[in-house]
DNA sequence: TTTATATTTCTAAATATATCGAAATAATAA
DNA sequence: TTATTATTTCGATATATTTAGAAATATAAA
């Protein structure tokens, strides 16, 4: 089997990231509202456990949609905007 | 949980196939040469059976991805242009 | 009508992923 | 230091997906 280079693996990781119902809501709300702590986006994707919601933003910012930013005992997800203008155009303006 | 829409639905399902290493090879090699067969695909991808490209292929097409054509015996996959503009324009030109 | 070719469907096993409670970490406040 | 809050990691189970051989289908050619 032909190998994909490095930079399709990535495409691959991002496709498969957006590829479930639970994380690409996740990534509509971010896109709502930048900036959202596990806590805020847990009453807004109703019945979701933290340890879930902690998993799969996870692998969103593993598959660079996502950055983080810790603040106190808070962390701050926010899109990556380079990564989103690539991959998913049609969810932005 | 909130749903997503139709839409999004349709968006999660197109990311799913392509968040998987063969299926994303197998778009690679449609977007170099449209109106492939599954046997000229099998020849590309090195070492796949044809029960698993087949089922790949399903996938593929059910995403609204690809289009298909019969022929005879054979049956020909092209890329489907609006949906591959929407979804992985960073792909194509 | 028999044979050959292209492809799919079926089925079972292997592998991967999602889920969620409990325990762990980390920062802050009392 | 102890308690509190925010979040992650662990571990086990449930669920979904991938894989591939064998059987089935469909078309065409001998």
């Amino acid at each position: 089997m032909v190998e994909v280079s490095k930079e399709n693996r990535e495409a691959v990781k991002v496709h498969k990231a957006l590829g479930e119902p639970t994380r690409y809501k996740i990534l509509l709300e971010l896109i709502k509202d930048n900036n959202l702590c596990p806590a805020m986006l847990e009453s807004r994707l109703e019945s979701i456990p933290l340890s879930t919601l902690s998993h799969h933003l996870k692998q969103l910012a593993e598959s660079g949609l996502l950055d983080s930013r810790k603040e106190g005992t808070y962390i701050y997800y926010s899109l990556n905007v380079a990564t989103a203008r690539k991959y998913i155009p049609y969810l932005l303006d």
